[in-house]
DNA sequence: CCCCAAGTGGACTGACGGTCAACTTACGGT
DNA sequence: ACCGTAAGTTGACCGTCAGTCCACTTGGGG
């Protein structure tokens, strides 16, 4: 079991985290400023966390959490039930609304990844969309795309989408491309 | 101009800065060990690259050269003169092959660079197959189809293909979702 | 051959992620 | 109510890094 006092200490990292990345650049957000925004020592922070690597990917699977159980248990078109299309659609949607609305703690974490795609996040968003794919459309190579559909949503381009006002275009694009790989 | 000295001491810096990627990994490729291995102090390194974004850019266009010329006055149907999907196709085999051959070159330098999209090279593969897009289909996002195909270079997923052994897949998978969209 | 702009080098800085051993504390068992 | 201990906390410390700076050297045009 978790002491109550450390289970304090863990909301306070998390929320510091979150603060210090929405105020600052992902840049300007250290292990030791988290440390001190969080009103704890630099060591409890890699205590809980282990490394930044591990503070950020729970920054985000805190973001993320509702999304992921909304696919596995909510009400179609995003959870089961509805046509693969049509979950498909739904999902990028949802995930593309997530992305933008968090792009800062995404780029932390990709930033801070060594390996961003065996991230458990990483890792179901693309068996979901590549079995999808796959029961909708049994000729084509759905792992490979489902690779290439996620990288969309790589901070790089959100970024760039953001600073250049294009952002509305993604999911629209995502959208027809879905439809136009499935026809 | 640019002293005897110096461009052997260019040079020797991109040598040694190659070597140092091939042999071992990229997180150990350090500014003071380029120096180094090239035989020159480490304020040589700064002075003729700026920084390391800089440097690793460096290399990278030395290796990139080649396709670069290729695209805009080889011959068909990497060059002008084909019809687009055919030129589309053409360039994506040929910047597969090469992101393939260069996958430590090419994530050391995303690593490196601060806005990737700004660069130089995406942004002349960028115009290069946003053009091709837009006059093979009007109807298509051609700006934002062109992100997302170039997507598919990023170095997290050549390196994941590669481990897995599946890099052979994404020439054709490209291949195969180009004609898709073009259709 | 001389001069100086161009080039060089490496000690130095500040910041970083991560470690660790000494210290404190929550809390289940008695 | 108290105590023993496993769990938690801490910040000084470490090695490493990118980048700076200035005293010094040198290539090569006039």
């Amino acid at each position: 079991m978790e002491r109550a006092d450390a289970a304090r200490n863990r909301r306070a990292i998390l929320r510091a985290t979150e603060e210090l990345l929405a105020t600052h650049g992902l840049e300007h957000v250290s292990m030791d400023r988290v440390a001190q925004a969080a009103g704890v020592g630099k060591g409890t922070v890699f205590h809980r966390f282990g490394n930044r690597e591990g503070l950020m990917r729970a920054v985000v699977e805190e973001r993320v959490r509702a999304l992921s159980s909304a696919l596995e248990s909510g009400p179609p078109p995003l959870g089961p039930g509805a046509p693969p299309a049509e979950r498909l659609a739904a999902f990028f949607d949802a995930v593309v609304a997530l992305a933008t609305k968090n792009v800062t703690v995404m780029a932390a974490f990709e930033q801070a990844s060594t390996d961003r795609l065996n991230s458990p996040i990483y890792l179901s968003w693309h068996a979901h969309v590549a079995g999808l794919l796959a029961s909708a459309s049994p000729t084509l190579d759905a792992d490979l795309t489902a690779h290439l559909l996620l990288g969309s949503l790589h901070s790089d381009l959100m970024i760039h989408l953001l600073r250049t006002g294009d952002s509305h275009r993604l999911a629209a694009g995502l959208r027809s491309m879905i439809e136009t790989l499935l026809r």
